[in-house]
RNA sequence: GGCCGAGUGGUAGAGUGGUCAUGCAGCGGACUGCAAAUCCGCGUACGUCGGUUCGAUUCCGGCCUCGGCCUCCA
C-alpha cells in the first residue's frame, strides 16, 4: 500500500515517497492573526491533519510546520481601529485560532514559526535574491524579478502574457515588468518595521513563508499545503523565490491544495463577509461534529456549508457513539485500523470513503454476537476515529452532551425514570407514557436496555 | 478574456466501462407494553447533444449552467 496524493504541481495523483522517511518534512499556510477564524480558514488545518496522522502512522514523526503571520497591513488596520498595540491583536488571535483548532481535534504542527521571529531569515533571505540577480531594490522596495525565473507560472499554470493582458492594477512605476512583486517595502514610523539594508521596513506577503521553512524544514520539503486560493500568487511566489534562493533546488515536492467551503454555492470569505466563524459554531455544536462535516467531502471538492450539515454530522456520531457506548466494558483487541480505510486514506484521503467504512464497522459492531468479534471491531472503529481525529471521547460523555449548559437537570431526568420504571413495572403504562411525554418534552431521549434505561440530550 | 474545477437519487456525498457506495430523511418488517435504539428489506440517480464501444453515469468532443483564481483571501 502507497500513499497517492493529487499534486497540484503536475495536475495528477502521485505515489508519495519522502526524499527522507526518517524525517518526512510539511508545510502548511496558517493564518494572519488579525481576527477570529471562520470554518472556510479551518478546511486545510483540519484536511491536513488527517494527513498528519497519517503520515505519522506510516513514518512515526512528521516535521509539520504551520506558521503565524504576525506582520501584516491588515493586522496595523485592527491594531490602529482598536487603538491597540500590534502584539495585543496578534497575540490573542494567535490564542483564539490554537483553542477553536483544539476544539475541532486538529493535533499540534511540530513548529508554529512566527514572521516576527524570522526576520534576519527574511533580510537574508532577499539579499541573497539580490546578489544572485532575481531582485533588485528601487524605492525602498525590494522586488523579485519575476523574468529571472523561466518557471515562473508552472504552479499556477499561467503564462505571464496572459496575466499582463489581464492586469487589474496599476503598475507601481518603480517595477521593472509588471508582474514583479515585492520582497520588502518600506514602512512609515507609526507601523511596525525592522531596520534592514534598504531602509527600515516590513517584508512583502510571500517572503515569510519561503524564508520559514527554510529554516525550520529545509530547502525543499515533502509536502507544502493550503487552500486553492493561495496557488497564484502566493505559492507561485513562494516556488520563484526559494527556488531562486537554492540555485534552483525545488521548495516542495508536492502541493496539495484543498477546495472551497461555500455559503449557498458562494466562496465565504472575509471580504465577501459570509463568515460563519469557528468560535460562533462552538457555541452551538459539538467540535467534532464540526470537524466531521468537514471531513464528509473530499478535501479537494467543494462544501457548502449548512446547519444541515451539523445536524446530520451530529447524528451520524451519536449512531458511533451510541454502539461504541455498548460495548463500553469491551476492552477493545490490539487491531488497527482496517485495510479498506487505508486504502481509502491512501487514495488522496478519500475521506467520505473511509466514512462509510466506520458505518460498515459499526454494523457489524451492532451485529455482532461474541465478545471477540465485539473486541475486535470496536478496536478497528477506534483505530479508524483515531486517523480521522474522531471518536476519541467517552461515548456517555459524547451522548449526554453538554447537560449543563441545556438547562435540564440530570436529579430530576434521574428522578422521572425511576418513577417511570416503578410505573412500568407496576404495569401501569399510562402513567409511565405521561412520565416518558415529561422526559421527551425536557430534551431528553430514553432508551430501556436489558441493563437498565439510559438517557441522553436529543438532537 | 486567460487558467482551473464542478454538475450524481428527497438531501449530503463517493465511485465505476456491464451486480452494491455510504450517511441522513422516507417506506415496510422484526424487536418493544408503547417507544427509542438496533437489525432486516425497499425505493428514486448520474446537466445536455454527439462520438468511440457489444455496452457509458463512467472514455472523447461540442454545448449549457454554476463556482474559483487572475487584487487581500484557506
Amino acid at each position: 500500500m502507497s500513499l497517492i496524493l493529487y499534486n497540484t504541481l503536475t495536475r495528477r495523483k502521485e505515489a508519495f515517497q519522502p526524499l527522507n522517511p526518517a524525517r518526512v518534512t510539511m508545510y502548511v499556510c496558517g493564518p494572519t492573526v488579525y481576527s477570529y477564524a471562520h470554518i472556510g480558514n479551518a478546511r486545510p488545518p483540519v484536511v491536513f491533519d488527517v494527513l498528519h496522522r497519517l503520515l505519522k502512522s506510516r513514518y512515526g514523526q512528521v516535521a509539520y510546520a504551520r506558521n503565524i503571520t504576525d506582520v501584516d497591513d491588515k493586522i496595523n488596520a485592527a491594531a490602529k481601529a482598536q487603538g491597540a498595540p500590534i502584539t495585543a491583536i496578534t497575540d490573542k488571535f494567535a490564542d483564539i485560532y490554537r483553542q477553536d483548532m483544539a476544539a475541532l481535534g486538529v493535533l499540534p504542527p511540530t513548529a508554529e514559526p512566527h514572521a516576527t521571529a524570522h526576520m534576519a531569515e527574511i533580510i537574508a533571505m532577499v539579499e541573497r535574491l539580490i546578489a544572485s540577480g532575481h531582485a533588485y531594490a528601487a524605492e525602498g522596495h525590494v522586488l523579485f524579478h519575476v523574468p529571472a525565473f523561466a518557471a515562473y507560472g508552472q504552479l499556477s499554470g499561467r503564462n505571464m502574457d496572459d496575466m499582463i493582458a489581464g492586469a487589474r492594477v496599476d503598475v507601481a512605476p518603480y517595477k521593472k515588468d509588471p508582474a514583479d512583486f515585492v520582497l520588502w517595502k518600506p514602512s512609515s514610523p507609526d507601523l511596525p518595521g525592522w531596520d534592514s539594508p534598504w531602509g527600515r521596513g516590513r517584508p512583502g506577503w510571500h517572503i515569510e513563508c519561503s524564508a520559514m521553512i527554510e529554516k525550520v524544514l529545509g530547502p525543499t520539503i515533502d509536502i507544502h499545503g493550503g487552500g486553492n486560493d493561495l496557488i497564484f500568487p502566493h505559492h507561485e511566489n513562494e516556488v520563484a523565490q526559494s527556488t531562486c534562493a537554492h540555485n534552483g533546488a525545488p521548495l516542495a515536492r508536492f502541493w496539495l491544495h484543498n477546495g472551497f467551503l461555500t455559503m449557498d454555492k458562494e466562496k465565504m470569505s472575509k471580504s465577501l463577509g459570509n463568515v460563519l466563524l469557528v468560535n460562533e459554531i462552538l457555541k452551538t455544536a459539538p467540535g467534532e461534529a464540526i470537524r466531521w462535516a468537514l471531513l464528509s467531502a473530499h478535501y479537494r471538492q467543494p462544501l457548502d456549508w449548512s446547519d444541515d450539515l451539523i445536524a446530520q454530522s451530529k447524528k451520524t456520531l451519536d449512531r458511533l457513539y451510541l454502539a461504541l457506548d455498548q460495548v463500553k466494558h469491551i476492552v477493545a483487541a490490539n487491531t488497527g485500523a482496517p485495510a479498506a480505510v487505508i486504502t481509502a486514506l491512501d487514495d488522496d484521503l478519500n475521506t467520505p470513503i473511509a466514512m462509510a467504512e466506520m458505518a460498515h464497522l459499526v454494523r457489524a459492531l451492532n451485529s455482532a454476537t461474541t465478545d471477540a468479534e465485539k473486541a475486535k471491531l470496536k478496536a478497528e472503529l477506534l483505530a479508524t476515529g483515531a486517523m480521522l481525529g474522531v471518536l476519541q471521547q467517552d461515548p456517555a460523555t459524547w451522548l449526554k452532551g453538554d447537560v449543563s449548559s441545556s438547562g435540564v437537570d440530570a436529579a430530576e431526568v434521574e428522578s422521572l425514570i425511576a418513577q417511570r420504571n416503578a410505573a412500568r413495572k407496576a404495569r401501569d403504562f399510562k402513567e409511565a407514557d405521561r412520565l416518558r411525554d415529561a422526559i421527551t418534552a425536557l430534551g431528553v431521549v430514553i432508551e430501556d436496555r436489558a441493563d437498565g434505561t439510559s438517557w441522553r440530550m436529543a438532537g
